[in-house]
DNA sequence: ATCCCTTTTTGACTTAGATCAAAAGATTAG
DNA sequence: CTAATCTTTTGATCTAAGTCAAAAAGGGAT
């Protein structure tokens, strides 16, 4: 979901902090259920995270979140229904949340959060239009390849099970694919 | 790129009002090429619009706006890069217009208009995240259903070629799918 | 170490959907 | 109205990637 310029903007990190609660989750850890609602933003101060959601009686990963960076159930987050996405520690991860109260609150009164808020998303759109034309024109290996180019510090820390579902392939084609197979 | 409340919301239309440029566009017109940096944001008055790219010699369609919609180069009107995004009427077409500086404008002084600004780009991204997800997990059948049951009066207005680069297929497959052969 | 459990790889087979090519229908212009 | 062009359909292959199944490789715990 992009990065979100928070821990760079001292000004806003100084106003919401007051607001801010922090938490450790060990891996494995299950920070939102779906079927609930999205009560919270998080800011990734260290660790990483996987949000999916769940067909056909598969897992699908949608997004990963490292350190620095932002996420949240944004369907239910942003709308109130009942989350479709289940978000859960991947690593260890250390964390500081905001409730969407608070959010709307600083959106209100905290200078220069709307734009941020505005700007973030926009970001997260355009990052997830180039996921989207990649899915729908290009192969299995050059999405891989892609993602091997933009992003190698990731294949290491993200399993292989839940990279494949997140680049819209089979476990077992990923894994042929690494091994020059295919 | 989902709804817009600028034409629902009557206090907002007007201070924009003097600052907005009205064009009338003919059917196939271009009103911004790719290779260029995206100037404007359109307010669809009446009219259907696609925005496509170019990849491995085809046309690749990622978004349709119609009347009461609003699009823009989204990646070249936001960062300033130049657009890959072509971006042209599919039917006669009346828009308004702002452009960059009049938007920033509007998103510092216009009360209302940044929040107005995050909420269109959050729905246009649960849009998006819905199809990419439908890209990733339905198949090509699936994909046309859903369309067709969620944008149905669109299906005689959209021509069969745009329509099955945007759902993600060859136009053989979506003419098949369509004839119930598959 | 050894056992158990999870993740990854490999193999054999199937299939959805692509591609290529050509026919049939629509539109538009003169 | 007819020619020219664009759009859609149909048919015959072909192939990338999925599925199913089993073996191999890693990682923790005891």
């Amino acid at each position: 979901m992009s990065k979100l310029p928070l821990f760079d903007s001292p000004e806003i990190f100084q106003k919401l902090k007051p607001y801010l609660k922090t938490e450790r989750f060990s891996k494995g850890a299950v920070i939102e259920e779906s079927g609930f609602i999205s009560k919270r933003l998080f800011f990734i101060q260290s660790g990483l995270i996987r949000v999916f959601y769940r067909t056909g009686g598969k897992e699908v990963c949608c997004h990963f979140a490292k350190e620095g960076e932002i996420l949240t159930g944004i369907d239910s987050f942003f709308t109130g229904n009942p989350s479709i996405y289940t978000i859960q520690c991947i690593e260890e991860t250390v964390c500081h949340s905001l409730t969407k109260e608070q959010l709307e609150w600083a959106f209100d009164h905290v200078e220069g959060m709307n734009r941020m808020g505005r700007e973030f998303v926009t970001y997260a759109y355009i990052d997830l239009v180039e996921r989207y034309n990649s899915v729908v024109t290009m192969s299995a290996q050059d999405r891989y390849q892609q993602f091997m180019q933009t992003q190698p510090e990731m294949l290491n820390r993200i399993p292989l099970g839940y990279l494949s579902t997140y680049l819209g392939m089979s476990q077992e084609t990923l894994s042929r694919i690494r091994a020059q197979k295919v």
